[in-house]
DNA sequence: CCAAAAGTGTTATGTCTACACCCATGA
DNA sequence: TCATGGGTGTAGACATAACACTTTTGG
């Protein structure tokens, strides 16, 4: 950055006192898969502004910590999960007026759980809620400040990083059947993807997925048993799964 | 953001004396092409901390602004150029002592612009300087802060944005000739791209580019007149051109 | 034996790459 | 008429989508 003069009169220096003050935070969208949509987290608000009204869990950086630091210490004092990776930070959000008392500038990072459903389970009802992220697109359901905005930035940004990277098997446990990931990609784009082809896709480039020897149980309704994998390495690097196909729009 | 009790003992609320406060500037990574090279604009700084090093443009942003409105005034303010689209921001950086001086949290954009080459002549040469962005990323030239780092970002995301975007046409005049567009996607990508399948990727798809009718003169060794296009609405909804062959690495 | 879900085979269609070839111009 | 760069044609390799078919389970 520079310290020229500002265009508005007065120059900007190094003096404290010269550059305005901000309140700097770091809010946690929080994605899990339950009954086969896609899920966020929501925690209520205790305080003015907002009081009462459903927001996205998040808090006050700290001088001594890093943005990342201060994501991952805000997700594992709200969900008791510290999972150092797939914690993708993917904008910041400065509008004056978006709080209503002080200027806060806040940096948003994404993440994506597993098991979200039981975290939820284990908590004040009152103070958490997994709901789906439809419900939270449509308006079904407002959000404090402008944290709409902030979800649907994140939705966006995470349907990339499902054709980009290998966030798709940090959604399933550390083994799944192919059925699962797939229904994570159709969760997340609101599509219908042919299951011979998906995993063909998915087995061939190698790396992605690891065959673990084991099976599922079938279902009540019975069923072919499915194969368990595990996830390769290679997830780091990019996926195998890229969309297009017909379109149902879900979420 | 919620306002919970913070892990290391004391609750914080909103008085404002209670949480840390930051300062917040927009830096700005200004990538243009010069000799078919991706190049960058550096300012020199005239303060401490870094004073005489280069780094990237960028100053504090003011409450009443939103941070696109923060980037788009310090374009304008360093170059004279006021392009309201194609400013992207693609990072937020608020390691602790990225600023020696005080707590700084700073959010990137990128911005593409062409003939920047004309405006830095206009500037004096002690103070503003276009390089090849292979240059910085070598570290043949340092910069001020964490800078190296916002400019590394910044490439990834331009090669991103020009596979999924329309930014290419931001590099070019308002007409343009194939070869001038590919050179683009050639020097941002590092690769070599096959002319003829290239055009024929980016006049396939209707509404990418438009012919003027018109021709260019050829060079001064001759060769057949090239059409020359405008770029198509489409532009804004993602690209034809995508990548894979081989690679050259040239930054 | 039937339904259900997993997994395999096959084929038509489309896209991408490489490269041969033709066109328009300056010297 | 030759060198240079623009522009077109085309055949093979490869990827994708659709869907019929086989396998393995529960009722």
């Amino acid at each position: 950055m520079t310290t020229k003069s500002d265009g508005a009169g007065a120059p900007i220096g190094y003096d404290p006192s010269q550059f305005p003050a901000f309140a700097v935070t770091v809010d946690i969208v929080i994605l899990t898969m339950s009954d086969g949509a896609l899920h966020m987290l929501l925690v209520r608000r205790g305080e003015a502004p907002f009081k009462g009204m459903w927001a996205i869990p998040g808090g006050f950086k700290r001088p001594n910590e890093t943005l990342h630091e201060a994501a991952r210490r805000e997700l594992a004092e709200e969900t008791g999960v510290d999972v150092p990776t797939l914690l993708t930070q993917f904008g910041a959000y400065g509008d004056p007026g978006r709080d209503p008392r002080i200027n806060v500038v806040t940096v948003a990072y994404l993440a994506v759980l597993r098991d979200v459903g039981t975290i939820v389970a284990g908590t004040d009802a009152a103070d958490a809620l997994l709901v789906p992220v439809g419900d939270v697109r449509s308006e079904k359901l407002d959000l404090a400040f402008d944290h709409l905005q902030i979800v649907r930035d994140a939705v966006d940004r995470a349907r990339v990083e499902l054709e980009v990277t290998g966030i798709a098997t940090a959604f399933v446990g550390p083994t799944f059947t192919l059925a699962e990931l797939r229904a994570v990609y159709e969760a997340t784009w609101g599509v219908e993807l042919d299951a011979a082809n998906f995993r063909r896709s998915v087995v061939a480039e190698d790396g992605w997925v690891i065959p673990t020897g084991r099976r599922t149980q079938p279902g009540p309704a019975g069923g072919r048993p499915a194969e368990l994998y595990r996830a390769g390495r290679a997830w780091k690097h990019g996926g195998p799964i890229h969309r297009l196909p017909r379109t149902t729009e879900r979420n």
